[in-house]
DNA sequence: CACAGTACTGCTCATTGCGCAGTAGTGCAC
DNA sequence: GTGCACTACTGCGCAATGAGCAGTACTGTG
């Protein structure tokens, strides 16, 4: 099974909790990831991820010099951003139950 | 958040897994996807899974005539199957371990 | 015979993560 | 001081996959 594929409509997710821990700008955010075992991420798809957020009203951005390179564009989570990754929480929950539930299902029959 | 992003790559695992429970057609494993609260997967979405899954080798079929309707093409687990669906069930538990991880630690922090 | 229910196929589209190239700033090695 | 590594972001095009929708076809019922 591919990775990437499991990825689909949950790396929102991510990026939202992650942010939620504390602002941050795209290549903070990509090494936060990997360090929580989202080892395959891609800078792009989180580059994506944000912008992608910020369009849809759930970032606010703000642009802050660094001492060690280019700036640095922050972004953190606003009420629509809160909201949005309550309720996807609960969505990816559920979801992830249902599967918990249709895989142990089969293992009770196996045995 | 959308749940039909959640299913990709996720629909495989699901459909391998009704599968092993015991072999199936189509329309059928539409049926009992929906049961175990996938309510919203496509038929067509199915169908290309199974094809899929068929054309890598996973599956066998034969088909059935049936009183009730047109012919059925039953689809069944053969050893890579079985195989695919045991590695398969692996990569997305620990994949949904990091994310729930990811996710409490989220919440740790809020509290 | 029209129509609902069963069962499958094929075409096209939308979403989204990825690969890769490019731009740009800082600091270090040579 | 030129090249190179690291930091940081953008943009373009691609691939995978689930969904929408139309079409085909068989059975049974009114």
């Amino acid at each position: 099974m591919d990775t990437t594929q499991l990825l689909k409509g949950v790396l929102d997710l991510a990026v939202l909790a992650v942010l939620d821990d504390e602002d941050g700008y795209g290549y903070d955010v990509v090494r936060r990831l990997r360090a929580a075992g989202l080892d395959d991420v891609a800078d792009a798809s989180v580059y994506g991820t944000l912008r992608r957020l910020f369009a849809a009203g759930h970032l606010t951005s703000y642009v802050l010099p660094s001492v060690e390179g280019p700036h640095r564009k922050y972004y953190g989570l606003n009420a629509s951003g809160r909201a949005e990754l309550e309720s996807s929480t609960k969505t990816w929950s559920g979801f992830a139950d249902t599967m918990a539930a249709l895989l142990a299902a089969r293992k009770e029959v196996a045995a």
